[in-house]
DNA sequence: ACGCGTGCTGCAAGCGATTGCACGATTGAG
DNA sequence: CTCAATCGTGCAATCGCTTGCAGCACGCGT
């Protein structure tokens, strides 16, 4: 192994003179510097972390947790927090929690003092947990807000009130909305704005669902003998069993009941081009979070700021005007 | 921060003894122990992982690269891999590489200082590539099999052809095999095994394939108009493709075609009751490649162990007779 | 009663980097 | 030509922990 002093012996400098030359070139003499590159790479010099981390109390990693994997929606989010984090010369290090607070409490505690910052993706722990944990180091939460953390936070709610407003501007009055798992915090956010944003129509509110096939399979029965007319789904798996069941049914859409979706498919490569949904900025979010951790990490300061990010309406085929509209007056 | 030398003050005794009545309880009397120990905990100390780091040379960290997240396949496996991680008191990092031999090379490079071993799930890197990495730092390889790497391998190869003998078992002559994508290590392989499995099968080998939803869907009319009456898919996501646009046909199964999976839905909250599929054992592979190399790690030893772990047949109602047996001699 | 092994504990030397401080050289001003 | 900034570099301390070695006390055998 490479040590400074190996590098120093061979450009003919001292230590702590490569030290400055790889980090604080500045200080360094442009000739001296260069003769110092010139040699560090050509031993192949790298950094011993352990030791750098020592001194500087910096380590270089970010911990990244997400409730589960199994739902391919946080692929993207974490693939643009990675590229971030990479770029700022950090690493990753992503945890699952099972969407389990006792599991992500578990996990702060254990990381706290190996990470730089921490990023929590859809965190489940109490406020009061987030918040003290926020105290002891730099933390960002992704699509939750608590007050005294910081946050980034993908603006769903709005956009199922968008799908709402053009669901009953194809003249449905009676819509379903499938819920997500116990937990989500967006998940009631979502419901109230879609309630807001079409005060005219009745809601039906089923649920909370786990994300799978199945659970939106078994939906469609209660959704059409309720008489609704439309669904918006919380998630693009609770969809496709819907529409899967719907189809063997020899049901279609929109004729027979529209549908839409609260998160892009595309991420699961589940993307159906038919499919009206929300286009969720997922690598951006990701990216966001982490470049607020970096920012807290390096100004040390505390400010409690909170970022919204707008989602994209994707009006498409599987949404469309319902087969009986209401006659008004009768 | 609590040092440990605060302990050491606490409990009347010096750093080195408290270091090893935490670290090797064995070299310190029941006494001291216990009142080292008391100490530590009331104070609440914590190692710090980057001064244990810098002398032992461990620290605690251990690598695990995926070429994707956006496919759910490999949820369980991490989840099994982070599991068996933390019970021997390791912290993982995952790290994608979105399916680039680059990035990986690249990954490779920046981790290897940073932990103490590596797990590589499908790598696309060069042989070459792997085994000089692995001359470097512990490292094993889930799903490719590489010489002079250890590695753990999940054997689909076998259930595919286990899929096809019940296939042609059902009277099925031509199967349509739809591949995965490329730079699969295990796709060509599951293909031969197919054949081999059924000689007297026609064999149509479709692909490679994204495993996405559409690409599965798009498959359908070129494996009808073929003649296939029978479909094996190398991932979940390509078979619910396939099976929405036959629904959508007004076609169903088995009768018109039967259909079979060659990993297991459940993992992506994906799991239909009716699909004769594989069931990999994705959190056992997850968790048994972590502890190879972790043993790896413990040993020093560069043994070269190969793991096959067997998958299960799931036999289910979406496999059944062609509807039309073929007449032998006319 | 003496010596020696055995079992615990402390001392001090690192691990490899960063960084405050001091110092020598160079330069510009007076 | 002298003095004082300024710039670049080196010395040495330090980060928190582990570990080889030495020392001390005790117990045992003879």
């Amino acid at each position: 192994m490479v040590r400074l002093k190996d590098v120093a012996q061979a450009a003919g400098v001292s230590a702590s003179t490569v030290s400055r030359a790889l980090s604080n070139p500045e200080l360094i003499s442009e000739a001296t510097r260069a003769r110092v590159l010139a040699a560090a790479d050509r031993l192949g010099y790298r950094h011993h972390p352990a030791a750098r981390a020592l001194v500087t109390g910096r380590t270089g990693l970010l911990a990244f947790s997400v409730p589960t994997l199994a739902n391919p929606f946080f692929a993207p989010i974490i693939a643009g927090a990675q590229e971030a984090a990479e770029e700022a010369g950090y690493e990753l290090i992503v945890a699952v929690t099972d969407s389990s607070p006792e599991r992500e409490t578990a996990l702060f505690d254990r990381l706290a003092d190996r990470v730089d910052g921490f990023a929590a993706a859809g965190p489940r722990s109490p406020a009061s947990q987030l918040a003290r944990f926020a105290r002891s180091l730099p933390l960002v939460t992704l699509n939750r807000r608590v007050r005294g953390v910081d946050s980034v936070i993908i603006d769903t709610p709005d956009g199922v009130g968008r799908l709402g407003t053009h669901l009953a501007g194809l003249g449905h009055r009676k819509i379903a909305y499938l819920g997500g798992p116990t937990g989500s915090w967006l998940d009631p956010r979502r419901l109230r704005r879609l309630r807001e944003a079409v005060p005219d129509c009745a809601i039906l509110p089923l649920g909370p669902f786990p994300p799978e096939f199945e659970a939106g399979a078994r939906t469609v029965e209660t959704v059409l003998d309720a008489g609704c007319t439309a669904v918006i789904a919380y998630n693009s798996t609770l969809l496709l069993g819907l529409l899967h069941r719907l189809t063997m049914l020899g049901l279609s859409t929109p004729e027979d009941l529209s549908l839409a979706c609260a998160d892009d498919l595309s991420a699961a490569g589940l993307a159906m081009p038919d499919v009206t949904a929300l286009h969720v900025p997922a690598a951006e979010a990701g990216r966001r979070t982490v470049e607020h951790v970096l920012s807290l990490v390096a100004s040390e300061s505390r400010s409690a700021a909170h970022q919204l990010l707008p989602v994209e309406l994707l009006t498409r085929a599987s949404t469309g005007r319902p087969r009986e509209l209401p006659m008004s007056g009768g």
